[in-house]
RNA sequence: GGGCGAGUGGCGCAGUGGUUAGCGCAGAUGCUUUACACGCAUUUGGUCGGGGGUUCGAGUCCCUCCUCGCCCA
């Protein structure tokens, strides 16, 4: 054994062990090695942007996932976590606009495609390493070997050919849609990327006339009731219309001014957007407006217009709510989703007045065109104003959609995209176990009420075939507001029969999660997966415009025209598939593959050209349509339709069924075993893994999910570089070490729950961390035989006691870890390092490794030993006796029972402490005798400590009298040290006990009482005669004294004891009520009886020997 | 508007119908105790958000209301 040092220096040990454990492969997955007997453990990393930097979110995550991987190394499986970063679309793509931006003043259209991106991946190899070595220094034990980026060679190919099989499956499709784009970085981006935010804002009433289609002035005007004669500008603010009951809170109907003329008043927040209005829409069932359907409105603005170019349509729309507002919707289909719906639906035409950068074009009029939008709106207000139509004006509050990454106002537009379907929606829906109860062996997840199984309805015909499940019971699942969970008797996953052996089951934790993954399951809706970005994974299609002659020359067959008319880019609308459509064409003698799909379209009016687009996920085939004139859409897909495919396509997946039931890594550790990840990219990411898993492995991706919570600083506020209440994790591994950083995460970090983030709890992990070290030392300096054989009949009752606390101990932690309860597993290994065995058992200890008079004892009077030596001798229960206290086998003994309790501890916490308990495992010696590969080389592969079996509790004698025996010490020991305190006998001052025992006590018991009350001594007195006033404690082992040489202070003694009788006296009272009702002395479990009545008999025990106590102070 | 979650000493949290509701931090007091002052000991703080119900018994189960947070619309 080496001696370590006084004080742990995490500095230096870090380092040492990282580079150890790493150059000799103890992170490396060998898929070779898995069998029935070393299971597979695997988890993907959610792969961090690649030009991130570590913050506290990350420690959190991916603490844990460490945590999960060193623990299964521990108990005997083959361990995969695979590590990885992901390119970050937009993010990276900011980053190093900005960085031109600010260095060379150029945009990166200055530069153009080729260049920027080459300037990406230089910024890349700059900074992408960074984050990873900062999992490095935080002890991640990642598989560094199998390192990926979602931009990898391998990588770009999986997610072409997931491509253009999803196309060929009629899954993709291009086409002309709202969609949410943001101004800022000029993209389009999904649902999912756009936040809500209220914004305050003002809502802006202004009147319109209605006129017949002509523009003459509508005849029939209001209804008579309507007809009040009242102004326009009062009628806004005067409730009128129908008598009905309604009519009170709604706003006013359409009014008629004195030259009869008709006039509505519109509500909107927007009306920079007036000038791409197409129709004003009302409820057909709203009496006030009903009857001007299929009359018009002059539109005011663009102001300049031709009076009849400004006419619209009035029409009718079961959609439009007429609470809101004044009951007139305008409808602007070209940029608002709810306003394309009603358009597509009454086939209104669209205008487009925005430019993609947010500010408005020629056709928004003169005024407003090259505004930005937001100046635009001022502007159409001043105008309306001018009109003399604006009504009014107020504060209002609204939810407004911002770009998540820009923070900018979305900007909902009509733009032609990429869009997904999605697959293998329905088995994804039905894998996450809802509740805990439906989790049965066999059984299909009971299912949340409302939960429609949907199978064989609407997209649910799948492609792959996975899924088998009976037919439902008649409208199973078809009530829309079910009051009870249904199940699906018979409804089953058919196994997979590919390379994984799935259950078809999958757990969320907390599980509250599977409903909102459930709920967004429900209203999915197709996912816009282009980006108008240069830096991601192309969209894999190429299109050229050729000449119907040379359309022959390429070999294709005349019957192809059948199928012309059809843009490629337009899915056909009759809710056929893609693959429906036959291609007649003959392939290309120049493009042959059977990844290559073309659509064909005329490209002019004359339909003398034709546009091709092709499809491929093959460079080869890339590079011959590139010479072949063909140009590749410009768009990059989602990132997220690249890390959807993570789970399998970092393990060497290539979609080939063939070489995939031979590619090693996939076979062995997919499914993996977890994932642990934020709930924030539930639907981003975890959603879309398990489509992408059921779609192309046939089985699920993970089996258990765990959602972390999210960190906050202490105040509760979410960590934000705008806020700077984001700590840097690397200043706090150099400040307070690793462990200290993992420990004071996880404490604190309970299951499901927001963590909010203190350094405090950073110092508290570096204060744990050296106790332990000095823990360890302590046992250092005692010497001896490291793990020594425990000798059974040498072990005193607190060697019993903290074996029993830790068999309790690694119950617990087990538990805990088996549950993803981290935060209590923490809090039960400081509980047993700290309380139980620190406070209590090393203390204790002491008796005999410093006896007193023993050189290495204090200058304790040799007198306490005889006294104690005096009385009790004949104890039979225990070889100990006081010839043994302090003997060299009782020692030797004591240490064997410490190196026992450390060892295990120590294997306990290195999943949370790696890099501490390494260091100490080696420096105690626990690695000397141990098998290589069980902890010989390193603590990693020491095996998980399994609780003690009943036949060594038996041995070691191991029962509940134990435990009851060493609470009682405790007891005494805490109110002797009460009484020191109380009677100010500092630890100076060491005070002299006596004990008037209640049964028999071993001496060397006594002795260990004595050095807990750090006593100078502790005499043993069955007839012992306090002098009056004397204070006194009353314990389960005899009424303890300190008799006071001095002057009794008998009032304070008096008033001390007055307050535990009151104590007593209410506690009696309690139990006394309880016990005098028959209702619970009948109906109560006679176990619960039998205590509650020993409870009073002990506090009238004491409430008796208290009382005593007061009388003998006269 | 819908859904989910939370509310327990000053703060952060445990608490699976049954002892006197626990723990950590912070606070107070005392201690250079030969492992550790990054430590030790003692100790003050709680009618468990309000109300109602079920029960012999409720922090725990049910109903209702209030407050806060998150997600969706």
């Amino acid at each position: 054994m080496t001696e370590i040092p006084k004080a742990y220096e995490p500095q230096s040990v870090e380092d040492k062990w990282y580079d150890f454990w790493v150059k000799q492969g103890c992170f490396t997955a060998d898929p070779a090695r898995v069998s029935e007997q070393r299971p597979a453990y695997s988890i993907v990393i959610p792969p961090p942007n690649v030009t991130g930097m570590l913050h506290m979110g990350h420690v959190l995550n991916n603490t844990i996932q460490d945590i999960l991987s060193r623990k299964a190394r521990m108990d005997g499986k083959e361990v995969l976590w695979l590590p990885g970063t992901d390119h970050a679309g937009i993010a990276t793509e900011g980053m190093v606009a900005k960085q031109l931006r600010k260095e060379e003043k150029k945009s990166k259209q200055d530069i153009g495609r080729e260049e920027f991106i080459k300037r990406v991946w230089t910024w890349k190899e700059k900074h992408g390493g960074i984050i990873i070595a900062q999992l490095k220094k935080l002890g991640c034990s990642c598989d560094w070997t199998r390192e990926r980026f979602t931009m990898d060679p391998d990588y770009v190919r999986n997610v072409q050919r997931v491509f253009v099989d999803l196309y060929q499956k009629g899954l993709i499709y291009r086409g002309k849609r709202m969609v949410n784009w943001c101004p800022a970085t000029q993209t389009a981006l999904s649902d999912e990327e756009v936040e809500m935010k209220p914004q305050k804002g003002f809502m802006y009433h202004f009147r319109v006339e209605a006129v017949e289609a002509d523009g003459s002035p509508v005849k029939g005007g209001a209804p008579s009731i309507a007809r009040q004669g009242t102004s326009v500008l009062d009628s806004s603010r005067a409730m009128l219309g129908a008598p009905a009951e309604a009519a009170a809170t709604r706003p006013s109907g359409p009014v008629t001014d004195s030259d009869g003329r008709t006039w509505l008043t519109i509500a909107t927040t927007r009306p920079e957007t007036i000038p791409g209005d197409t129709a004003v829409a009302v409820n057909p069932k709203d009496t006030r407006y009903a009857h001007l359907i299929g009359k018009h409105i002059v539109r005011p603005l663009p102001i300049q217009l031709p009076r009849e170019q400004k006419l619209i349509p009035i029409i009718g729309d079961e959609h439009v709510d007429f609470e809101f507002g004044t009951g007139v919707l305008k409808v602007t289909p070209a940029h608002d989703k709810a306003d394309f719906d009603i358009g597509q639906r009454h086939k209104l035409p669209l205008v487009d007045i925005m430019n993609a950068n947010g500010t408005m074009n020629e056709l928004a009029g003169e005024s407003l065109a090259g505004l930005d939008r937001f100046e635009a709106r001022a502007i159409a207000v001043e105008r309306l104003k001018e009109l003399g139509v604006l009504v009014e004006e107020k504060p209002y509050e609204n939810n407004v959609g911002f770009s998540q990454r820009a923070d900018v106002p979305i900007e909902p537009r009509l733009s032609e995209q990429w869009f997904l379907k999605y697959p293998s929606v329905e088995v994804s829906k039905a894998c996450v176990a809802q509740a805990a109860d439906s989790v049965q062996p066999g059984g299909l997840a009971e299912l949340s009420p409302g939960h429609r199984p949907g199978f064989g309805g609407g997209s649910g015909s799948h492609p792959g075939g996975v899924m088998e499940a009976s037919a439902a019971p008649a409208g199973a699942g078809q009530s829309l507001g079910g009051e009870e969970p249904r199940a699906l008797p018979g409804a089953k996953f058919q196994q997979p029969s590919g390379l994984a052996n799935g259950t078809g089951k999958m757990q969320f934790h907390p599980q509250r999660w599977a409903k909102v993954y459930d709920h967004w399951l429900m209203n999915i809706q197709d996912w816009c997966i282009s980006r108008q970005l240069w830096w991601g994974h192309r969209v894999p299609v190429w299109t050229k415009v050729i000449t119907a002659g040379r359309f022959q020359e390429l070999g294709f067959d005349e019957d192809a025209t059948v199928t012309l008319g059809n843009d490629y880019n337009e899915f056909p609308g009759d809710g056929r598939s893609m693959t429906e459509y036959p291609l007649s064409a003959k392939r290309s003698e120049e493009i042959e593959t059977n990844s290559t799909l073309f659509r064909l379209s005329w490209a002019d009016e004359g339909r003398t050209s034709y546009k091709v687009a092709a499809l491929t996920s093959s460079q080869a085939e890339a590079a011959i349509l590139n010479a072949a004139g063909f140009t590749q859409d410009p768009d990059v897909l989602d990132t997220w339709f690249s890390s959807w495919l993570w789970p399998f396509a970092t393990m060497g997946w290539t979609g080939d069924k063939t070489s995939d039931a031979h590619a090693p890594t996939l076979r062995a550790f997919y499914p993996t075993t977890d994932l642990v990840t934020g709930p924030d990219i539930i639907f981003f990411w975890v959603a879309r893994m398990i489509m992408a898993g059921y779609e192309y492995m046939g089985d699920l991706p993970f089996k258990n999910v765990y959602f972390t919570g999210i960190i906050r600083d202490k105040q509760g506020r979410k960590m934000s570089k705008t806020l700077g209440n984001s700590p840097d994790p690397l200043e706090l591994i150099a400040k307070y070490g690793a462990d200290a950083l993992r420990f004071g995460t996880m404490r604190s970090a309970p299951l499901g729950q927001d963590v909010l983030f203190d350094e405090k709890d950073v110092e508290l992990g570096r204060n744990f961390c050296n106790k332990l070290w000095n823990a360890c030392r302590f046992r250092q300096m005692q010497g001896g035989e490291v793990q020594g054989e425990i000798n059974p009949a040498l072990l005193s009752s607190d060697d019993r006691w903290i074996l029993l606390r830790l068999d309790q101990a690694i119950r617990e932690v087990s538990d805990a870890l088996a549950s993803y309860n981290f935060a209590t597993a923490v809090q039960t290994l400081y509980r047993f390092f700290w309380s139980e065995y620190c406070d209590w058992y090393v203390e204790a200890s002491k008796a005999a490794f410093n006896p007193p008079g023993s050189s290495r004892g204090n200058e304790a009077p040799s007198s306490a030993n005889a006294e104690c030596g005096m009385r009790n001798a004949e104890s039979n229960q225990s070889l100990l006796t006081s010839a043994a206290i302090g003997s060299e086998a009782l020692r030797a003994n004591k240490v064997a029972v410490i190196d026992f309790v450390l060892s295990h501890l120590l294997r306990m916490f290195h999943p949370l402490l790696p890099f501490i308990t390494e260091e100490l495992w080696h420096g105690m010696g626990y690695s000397a005798d141990m098998p290589e590969d069980q902890g010989g080389k390193t603590i990693m592969f020491a095996h998980w400590p399994k609780p003690l079996s009943d036949e060594e509790k038996e041995a070691w004698g191991l029962d509940d009298t134990v435990e009851t025996f060493a609470n009682a010490k405790f007891e005494l020991v805490t109110q002797g040290r009460n009484l020191k305190t109380q009677f100010n006998i500092g630890a100076g001052k060491k005070g002299k006990f006596t004990l008037k025992p209640a049964g028999q006590l071993d001496p060397s018991e006594a002795e260990v009482l004595r050095l807990l009350l750090s006593a100078e001594s502790l005499d043993l007195d069955p007839n012992y005669a306090p002098k009056k006033g004397t204070p006194t404690a009353l314990t389960r082992l005899g009424e303890l004294y300190l008799p006071l040489d001095g002057l009794v202070d008998t009032e304070a003694e008096r008033a001390r004891l007055t307050k535990k009788v009151e104590e007593y006296q209410a506690e009696i009272a309690k139990v006394e009520q309880k016990l005098a009702n028959p209702n619970f002395t009948q109906k109560v479990p006679p176990a619960v009886l039998e205590e509650h009545k020993q409870r009073l008999a002990d506090w009238q025990t004491k409430l008796a020997q208290t009382k005593a106590a007061i009388e003998a102070l006269g």
